[in-house]
DNA sequence: GATGAGCGT
């Protein structure tokens, strides 16, 4: 026989109201501040706060076979923004399935990242469209989000070529800048401000990442210097993430492999 | 100041 009491739960796991609260956040976390300059677009956020027009920053492209697809990833959270956090946060779509942020699971620690499901893959786009790039209701870093990968691999055919730039000022989005060098060089991909996790504010570094070599190179050094927003850019090569960007270092490894062997060999002629 | 971040049961 069922239980009395457990019989009329919420559908949703989340639907037990979390008790609300994150950390340092006082009480209403969620509240929503009023729109900057926005005239609501009156689609599925009537009173709400229309973040400014979203920057088209790089994300994947829609899958347009995968019906399935109705999930976001979030990524750059800090280490309070929980499930209800979020829950509430996109609660008035009405159109959240479920919420979930990965831990570590020995130390039960946020993972910085998480997924949102919506019930509708235009539910989902829509909030992408809206939310991503714009400033995240605590007000310290902006959302990342995009399309989660359900497996299947991205197309991402192409290699990247990153470049690092440091000195960044406090208000450099990743808008910004990948704005300040896709003016200049066309096949700049994408920009991105790092942020630390345990403030959500900028760390004043970032990576830009190009298509084209040549515009990387270019960049290095034409860039180098060049004012985002109020300070000048320091710009230097990329510590090798993602390949592509700067050459392998397979001549390198042998040359150091070889002159260990040499050393080995020396030590041992240099022995009694 | 100083080299990310990224897909779960």
């Amino acid at each position: 026989m069922m239980q009395p009491g457990a019989g009329g739960v919420a559908p949703s796991a989340l639907g037990q109201q979390p008790a609300q609260q994150y950390g340092q956040q006082p009480a209403q976390p969620y509240m929503m501040m009023p729109p900057p300059t926005a005239q609501a677009p009156a689609m599925w956020a009537p009173q709400s706060h229309v973040a400014p027009p979203a920057p088209q920053l790089p994300q994947h492209s829609q899958p347009a076979s995968a019906d399935e697809v109705r999930t976001l990833w979030i990524g750059d959270l800090q280490y309070w923004m929980e499930e209800n956090y979020l829950y509430n946060i996109f609660l008035h779509t009405g159109e959240v399935v479920s919420v979930k942020v990965i831990r570590n699971k020995q130390t039960c620690q946020s993972e910085g990242y998480g997924f949102i499901e919506f019930n509708s893959r235009a539910a989902a786009e829509r909030v992408l469209q809206a939310f991503n790039g714009t400033p995240m209701p605590n007000g310290a870093q902006n959302f990342r989000l995009n399309w989660a990968s359900t497996g299947e691999k991205r197309s991402d055919d192409t290699p990247d070529y990153t470049i690092f730039v440091g000195d960044l000022a406090a208000d450099v989005t990743d808008y910004v800048l990948q704005e300040t060098f896709r003016a200049r060089y066309p096949s700049c991909k994408s920009a991105k401000v790092v942020i630390d996790r345990l403030t959500g504010r900028t760390k004043g570094y970032g990576f830009v990442k190009f298509g084209d070599e040549s515009e990387q190179m270019r960049a290095m050094t034409e860039m180098n210097g060049v004012l985002c927003s109020t300070r000048p850019m320091r710009i230097g090569p990329a510590a090798n993430k993602n390949a592509g960007g700067s050459q392998q270092y397979s001549n390198g490894c042998q040359e150091a492999l070889s002159s260990k062997g040499q050393i080995l060999i020396s030590a041992e002629m240099v022995s009694p």
